[in-house]
DNA sequence: CTGCGGTCCTGAAGGC
DNA sequence: TGCCTTCAGGACCGCA
């Protein structure tokens, strides 16, 4: 699923083909998809891409924005012209025509949507702290942590407080800080909330730098086709039945708030 | 506040 | 072989 370093991964590879190009045609296949009038963006240009969280937004020349979540599996696959090829015809609910190139939105479970938005704040004013911001300090995590006796996993991934860690990320970041999820998150002692903080940049960094996990269920494919190569480097996530790359005890996977929740009972405890 | 279950949707996997 | 059921999950919603 598309979390923070695989929507960043896309924005990064995305902005790099559509800055500056022309709106000129929308085709819309799956119209829930779809919320907004395509008409309101016809003949813009692309003035830049954010993310906020895991949804990325398109900036245009209007001052609207198209506002995209990829949920489960989502995939942007851009086209220039001089391709015909069409990619996965069955998935592609979506089609952005600009002046050169084509973007395409697949989606197999059809859980993703584009939005045309006005107002980027109001959009975006429930969206927790962002972990790469000044913010995001051991003060802010202590904080969110105390008001909560959640499991800490629950937490991380509550997009209100924390923005961009999905399923992937937070198992990563707990085994990295030796912390179970199982664990109330008001349980957790200041040297833990910090330990944890530079557990969730360090793999959020390497999630970037390897662009993105394209995991055996995933469907996460960069826009220009490829994959990301960080499900090579996934210490618990899936893989259940395996031995700890830190002590050789099993990984064990539970369910935790109906997900699937991957952990080292051995050294990340109960 | 918290937890639970249902909802959207498809393909893979398991049962018989 | 083939039909049927179950399951996975991000975000949201209603209910207890």
């Amino acid at each position: 699923m598309p979390e923070l370093p695989e929507v960043e991964t896309i924005r990064r590879s995305l902005a790099s083909k559509i800055r500056g190009r022309k709106i000129k045609k929308v085709l819309i296949l799956k119209p829930k998809m779809f919320r907004g009038d395509p008409k309101n963006i016809i003949e813009t240009k692309v003035i830049d891409l954010q993310r906020r969280a895991k949804i990325l937004f398109i900036k245009l020349s209007n001052n609207k924005y198209l506002m995209i979540h990829l949920k489960l599996n989502g995939q942007l696959i851009w086209l220039s012209e001089a391709k015909k090829t069409v990619p996965s015809g069955k998935t592609t609910h979506i089609i952005i025509f600009f002046d050169k190139g084509r973007l395409f939105f697949n989606d197999l479970r059809q859980f993703g949507w584009i939005k045309i938005i006005s107002d980027f704040k109001k959009e975006t004013a429930k969206i927790g702290v962002e972990p790469f911001s000044r913010e995001f300090t051991v003060k802010y995590l202590s904080e969110v942590f105390c008001q909560s006796k959640r499991a800490v996993k629950l937490v991380l991934m509550d997009q209100e407080k924390i923005a961009g860690l999905g399923n992937i990320y937070s198992s990563e970041a707990l085994w990295e800080a030796k912390i179970s999820p199982l664990r109330p998150s008001n349980s957790l002692e200041s040297k833990e909330v910090k330990k944890l903080r530079e557990a969730i940049l360090k793999v959020l960094k390497e999630g970037i730098e390897y662009k993105g996990a394209s995991a055996a269920d995933q469907a996460y494919i960069q826009p220009l086709g490829e994959k990301g190569s960080y499900q090579e480097h996934l210490r618990v996530y899936q893989q259940d039945g395996e031995k700890c790359a830190r002590c050789g005890g099993i990984i064990k996977r539970v369910k935790l708030g109906g997900r699937g929740t991957f952990y080292c009972p051995k050294c990340q405890g109960g």
